[in-house]
DNA sequence: CGGGACCTTGATTCATATCAAAGGGTGTGG
DNA sequence: CCACACCCTTTGATATGAATCAAGGTCCCG
């Protein structure tokens, strides 16, 4: 039931057969919810963290008034902010998007398999940095691309990070996402996302059946979308190899004890 | 020489003499620099990490045909980027936006201190979580507010930011932010910041002299820019006594591994 | 078979960008 | 100490991307 967390860690370290096996329990005790529910909500105490083993959630905020913006997205492997304990109250709202399966692991379990099992640790750590650049090239996509290409960007993060939980595959994957939630994360009406995914189709780069999305022309889109890959990766095991200071450092567990 | 890095951790943890001992050293070896200069640029293996003594800085990102949007700032006291040493590339820029006296510090150094001592592991980890909360509260901004709410809600950050480490007083701090720079972090035109500070100004909200800003009416403000300054803390010591069993879990440094 | 959520379309309005040019400070070299 | 140069700010006119409003269409679920 873990399989997703296995294999989104497995990018960033190699795992043992006893980091497996410590990561398949945290997904024992799964609940089903379905669409458009809210998972966690801004203002509460943090109650555990919320582990995705299938379907799609997001982090959001509201403006008093009623405006939404999504943060962000979380897919099957994905912890939702791990460090979310040291804070007395969550700054964001958690909701699915689609029906999902998901995990509240208590506080003290993550904590002991974090404690216990560092090249575990060493892969939250690694997957927490590129969260941080996944939400730094939000606010370049928001601030400073195209309807167009900000939506094009977004098809491609989410595509990439479906990839790296062996979820997509021949360009293809599930996208359940709505246009009004896509225009949540894009800062755009659900009318305007609406005429960009029509512009998107009519140009052959994408096309869509049901919820699911196939990218008929990946170098065109990323082109467009001014996409790199490079961001949703810290280090790769090509690299790790060839600089053996870093490489050491990397590998030093007590280093990352903050 | 580091004593706005000493302010600002002290808003998160009580310090000891040790401590502060500790924080002067890492500010010994500083480096004055222009305006509008950078520090790292993106794709660049990490250095060392900046600490910011005096002035202005910004952390950046360039589309491929020039577009660029400033993702964070950093005011004295601010470290950019504890952590960016698990990382092989560092992924943004960072340049002065005002003359800047800032330190370099060596990897290694910066290690000793934390390992040595947990109450500044334990600053910089709330600190990291607030620059979280910063970057998504951005993308809120970009994707949701007005021009004029989200050049308030700016505004009223950088204020509550300088604030924290008594570099404001009486409504009134150092703003040397150009308006084109003011842009690239609003994801609008330099002209139209132009047209929306003249009307903060004309509503009597604000007030600039030279390079430095007075809030006039911190209320109105924060009311326009729809701020709440709680996501600019993680805790303040009322709380943490308050809830014995949060206390005890956050008062214990071994959780805190990653 | 009915109803609600989602998608689509067209018409219109509005916020913000772009273009262009003039005005003000400030620092530097003569 | 002045003058020029450069950067920053300001202003006005126009263009445009995206929002809004309104209505119809489609699909899926009960």
């Amino acid at each position: 039931m873990s399989q997703y967390l296995i294999r989104k860690l497995e990018n960033f370290v190699r795992l043992e057969e006893a980091d497996r096996l410590a990561l398949e329990a945290l997904g024992k005790a799964s609940k089903c919810l379905p669409a458009h529910v809210d998972v966690m909500f801004e203002g509460e105490e943090p109650q555990g963290v919320i582990l995705m083993l299938d379907g799609f959630a997001c982090c959001y905020k509201h403006l008093d008034d009623g405006r939404r913006q999504i943060t962000g997205y979380f897919v099957p492997g994905d912890l939702c902010d791990p460090y979310v304990f040291v804070v007395r109250k969550i700054g964001y709202s958690v909701a699915t998007l689609s029906p999902a399966l998901l995990a509240k692991i208590p506080r003290a379990k993550l904590d002991k398999v974090i404690d216990e099992h560092p090249r575990i640790a060493r892969a939250l750590w690694r997957s927490a940095l590129v969260n941080e650049a996944i939400l730094q090239e939000r606010v370049v996509s928001i601030g400073r691309r195209t309807a167009l290409e900000r939506t094009a960007h977004l098809i491609c993060e989410i595509y990439h990070r479906l990839q790296a939980v062996h979820l997509a595959r021949n360009n293809s994957c599930e996208f359940p996402i709505t246009q009004q939630d896509l225009a949540d994360s894009l800062g755009l009406s659900a009318v305007h996302v609406n005429r960009t995914l029509q512009q998107l189709r009519s140009q052959g780069l994408i096309a869509q059946h049901n919820h699911s999305l196939v990218i008929l022309d990946p170098t065109k889109l990323r082109g467009l979308a001014l996409f790199k890959t490079s961001y949703l990766h810290v280090l790769d095991d090509g690299d790790a190899s060839r600089r053996t200071v870093t490489r050491s450092y990397l590998e030093d567990q007590s280093r990352f004890r903050i």
